[in-house]
DNA sequence: GTGGTCTAGACCACT
DNA sequence: GTGGTCTAGACCACG
């Protein structure tokens, strides 16, 4: 359980615990039902308020990646659960249309995006093939 | 110079806008030297403050993507600067990476995300078959 | 940190603020790390308007002159970034240029000029001396 | 006469005219009692509003570069009029030191300051040989 | 008419 | 309490 938090980013603090916990999730590093720590270690962990961390772990439980059991603690879900939202998989198209358009301002080329998305790939894959 | 702005949304107005001009001008629907709508022309289009236009603009100039000239106006800058800053090559692959996660989690598939960037790009390269 | 805000030259407020901080960073009166006032605080401070401290505040940060921490404040970036860049180069140049012509036209001689830049040399070589 | 006259810098294309005017004057390449181009002349061949060119010139008078004789036309002065004034000096000093706060977080070193100015005086002193 | 600057005042997200 | 965004309205320099 390494978080990587740079308050300097202009993601907040609690988006950045999200997707970290969400990327290790999906990478096979954190296995369902595993325990995550408490919201009082993990604040003292990474020096930051707890309020910070109960913001990420509740909107982690919302989108089902994790599970509080009162009294336990929060665990991992037992499977990730794909929402397959339409307004989601949207959001999504319109972000990777813009990411598209800044690649071109930044003088990235079209294969050098392809390149990444299947070793972003190979990263996720790692853990389908542990099942 | 049709504008598509959402207040809804949760990017800010300024950044639409920001957003909108870089995607015409990638893909040649706006042409270098072309004349921009002035900024008060525009908020009142778009139904917007002139002061929200004028910090889309100026950081449009920022960027290098269109120049003011005083007292006549704002326009296309003539060559699309690329910029090959390592820190934004670093940030866009980071988004990229978070992406495809998010994707994950949303259920859409690799060959989707590889399908939409194909598209995407055919929407570029429209302007340089004109040429 | 006393600022020095004068509204009746003609260099814009937030430009003022942008070159004070600039000149205590590099004379090494503001420190790595060092928090600053925050936008609330200095806007009071200098009766002025809070729009005009975050617009300067926003503009250091750009040019990675301080770091912002949402929630928390502003501060003085680790280490002075020096941008290498041949645009703001060859834009100094210019200016340099113009100002020999005008101390010409005022009547001030090259030794003058020279002398002024050797103390201005002084002033930021006192911060390398205490390292 | 050549102006190398730019709207697309955000110096005020008569604040261009007038530094220019001033650039020649100084360098010898403008001598005494010689003729400047009417008003209408030279906004025809700089391809700008003859409202700007008028502005500048009547600048130019005011700060005793050229004169302007009803009905002949206008010509440079006689003698270079040195002001002294020392609000001027003030000023030049004062810019001089926000420009080597700029130098210094561009990466400029001391010499190449120094050796600028060098440079500059040597196109000044051409003159002053000749006469 | 053009953009640039500034003020006053409001609301919001983040910590 | 921190900065970020937005509105409304004003004044100014420039062309």
């Amino acid at each position: 359980m390494y978080f990587n938090i740079d308050p300097k980013k202009n993601v907040p603090l609690y988006e950045q615990i999200i997707q970290q916990v969400k990327e290790m999730v999906a990478k096979g590093i954190l296995q369902p039902n595993e325990k995550l720590p408490s919201v009082r270690e993990l604040s003292s962990q990474i020096v930051i308020n707890p309020n910070t961390v109960s913001k990420a772990y509740q909107e982690l439980e919302r989108q089902e990646v994790i599970v509080t059991i009162r009294g336990r603690g929060t665990f991992i879900n037992d499977a990730v659960v794909q929402s397959n939202d339409p307004k989601k998989t949207e959001a999504i198209r319109e972000a990777l249309s813009q990411l598209v358009i800044d690649s071109h301002y930044a003088g990235i080329e079209k294969q050098t995006l392809l390149k990444w998305i299947e070793n972003f790939y190979t990263d996720l894959g790692g853990k389908n093939d542990e099942r």
